[in-house]
DNA sequence: ACAAGTATGCACCTTTTAGTAAGTACTAAG
DNA sequence: CTTAGTACTTACTAAAAGGTGCATACTTGT
């Protein structure tokens, strides 16, 4: 007894397609695509900086190792996000700019940078929660 | 010379407040808190199904163990995004169900849905790609 | 000649994350 | 008494993700 809840809440937020050919849905889809420790950071950077070249990106995103950085912006480029351009010269010359896929997907982002930028406060004390938890954990 | 390309591109994607206290931004402070493979869908299920037990949200989300369904709840219970409901009743019974901070964050994650149901077929295309990639890979 | 910068590749190792399987305390059904 | 169901917990293991550091081929500056 008791089941049958139907009680859906007031805000529906519909816009996730259930049960598709290889994903839960398409958000599902999406965070496949972004999954990796930089890859957001790099759509965001390239949205907002324009074409630009594997040094300078490097520096941007700070703490990220060569290994990394090259690695996600393979996988970006070859899932179409991301174009790369080789100018052929010596010393090496690359940059990385985003395709309008690549923007498209980095406009689909905002939402959750402000998200998070307005609630900052709470994220942080959660965090700092988090850290204090595992306090000298070993 | 040649350096300071300051070629800003047409489409700026401005949102993202940079160097914060610990995030490199709001992007990064929100990804923080929905990482874990099965998180973004507990949210969403949330979102949708509202207060939900937890026999049934576990059917619900098909492939996940008890153990991560668990610790992923316990997460998002205590960075406040779930409200765990315990019945205190035996058998156990338990429900969860979005704060509204949680319903906020799954409607920032709206949009990520609807850019992977409009590109399903892209990124699709790409996931078959990888999968092949990889033949007989193990 | 030597150090530094350019963009990347590769091997090796550590950390993180996820999965499996079993166990707990208790009840109701058979 | 056995089985199933509820909501978890814990220990052990496997796999994925990420990090470190060295190597390349070539140029420019000291």
């Amino acid at each position: 007894m008791s089941s049958t809840p139907s009680k859906p809440i007031s805000t529906p937020v519909q816009a996730c397609t259930p049960t598709l050919p290889g994903f839960t849905c398409g958000l599902d889809a999406t965070l496949r695509v972004i999954a990796g420790k930089w890859k957001p950071l790099i759509l965001y950077f390239l949205a907002q900086g324009g074409p630009t070249r594997y040094g300078e990106l490097r520096r941007a995103v700070r703490d990220v190792s060569d290994k990394m950085l090259i690695q996600q912006l393979k996988e970006l480029e070859a899932d179409g996000l991301v174009k790369r351009t080789d100018y052929k010269e010596i010393p090496p010359r690359v940059d990385y700019s985003l395709t309008p896929l690549g923007l498209s997907l980095a406009e689909a982002l905002v939402p959750l940078c402000t998200w998070g930028t307005e609630n900052l406060d709470e994220v942080t004390r959660v965090f700092a929660r988090r850290e204090a938890g595992n306090g000298g954990g070993r």
